[in-house]
DNA sequence: TCCTATGTTGTATG
DNA sequence: ACATACAACATAGG
């Protein structure tokens, strides 16, 4: 599920929690989100202490506590953050509980490619201070752009845009939507988009990543079906600018979804 | 039964 | 160094 927007509607989940202590934490610890990472020293760790707040960026998330505790979260493909009832008796997927007095916060994950991660430090941990600008950000400029086509230039457009390293956030379904905005081929070479359309792609990466966080962001709203969005699951979808049948395809290894007729 | 899935990582190969 | 293809991870739903 989770892209830049649908992460930041999961910190939220968590942020009635914030400012209150961790009473108890409830895990599994054979579970797959804990790899690379001591379960039982995240259990030890953060009981006891007061949740801080929590931020996003791109698709990972940081969450603060007491005495220099750091939780990343990163959702993988099913992953999501719920707030439960006090007391609340996890269920078969959910693999963290962070116990408070009036709730429990969640981290569910059936599919558990999900992650976790744990860090002991006074300055939020170095894997997070080392991310890249993230695409709302002041750094994500034009100019960061063209840079990362030089270095891509024979990678399709859609699986350029799927790079974390250059576009934080964007995954497979706002990368069709920004193509399909710029009325670009997924196939195009980045290598191969003239100065025009750079400024487009820079401009829609921004534009469909506002939107998204106005509307799923902030209570998991309807996109409008303007967008690609509604139309893209399905076999048998139209696209709303010609009405004509939506294609769907591999590339980069991904299903793709575009309109043949409207993007060149 | 078979296919798909909003993600990432590792390996093999060109 | 790049790029592509593929498998792996694990589960649910059509």
């Amino acid at each position: 599920m989770p892209e830049l927007a649908e992460v930041e509607y999961f910190r939220k989940c968590w942020a009635p929690g914030f400012k209150r202590r961790v009473t108890a934490v409830e895990l599994h610890p054979k579970a797959r989100i804990f790899r690379g990472c001591d379960p039982l020293l995240v259990q030890r760790e953060l009981t006891g202490t007061i949740l801080r707040g929590g931020w996003t960026h791109g698709k990972q998330m940081l969450f603060g506590f007491s005495g220099g505790r750091w939780l990343g979260v990163h959702l993988g493909m099913t992953g999501e953050l719920a707030a439960e009832p006090a007391g609340f008796a996890p269920g078969k997927h959910d693999h963290l509980v962070l116990h408070q007095p009036n709730r429990s916060l969640v981290f569910r994950d059936p599919r558990l490619f999900g992650r976790v991660r744990f860090d002991l430090s006074q300055k939020p941990p170095a894997w997070w201070q080392a991310l890249p600008p993230g695409v709302l950000d002041d750094g994500f400029t034009p100019d960061r752009v063209a840079t990362a086509v030089q270095r891509r230039r024979g990678t399709p457009v859609k699986a350029f845009l799927l790079m974390q390293e250059f576009f934080p956030g964007i995954g497979n379904w706002m990368a069709d939507e920004i193509l399909w905005r710029c009325r670009l081929a997924p196939h195009r070479k980045a290598g191969s988009l003239s100065p025009a359309e750079l400024r487009k792609l820079h401009r829609e990466i921004r534009q469909v990543s506002r939107s998204a966080l106005r509307i799923i962001g902030e209570r998991w709203g309807d996109l409008p079906d303007s967008w690609l969005f509604n139309h893209r699951w399905k076999d048998g979808g139209h696209c709303p600018k010609t009405g004509c049948a939506l294609a769907r395809e591999q590339v980069g290894g991904r299903t793709t979804c575009w309109s043949p007729g409207w993007q060149g």
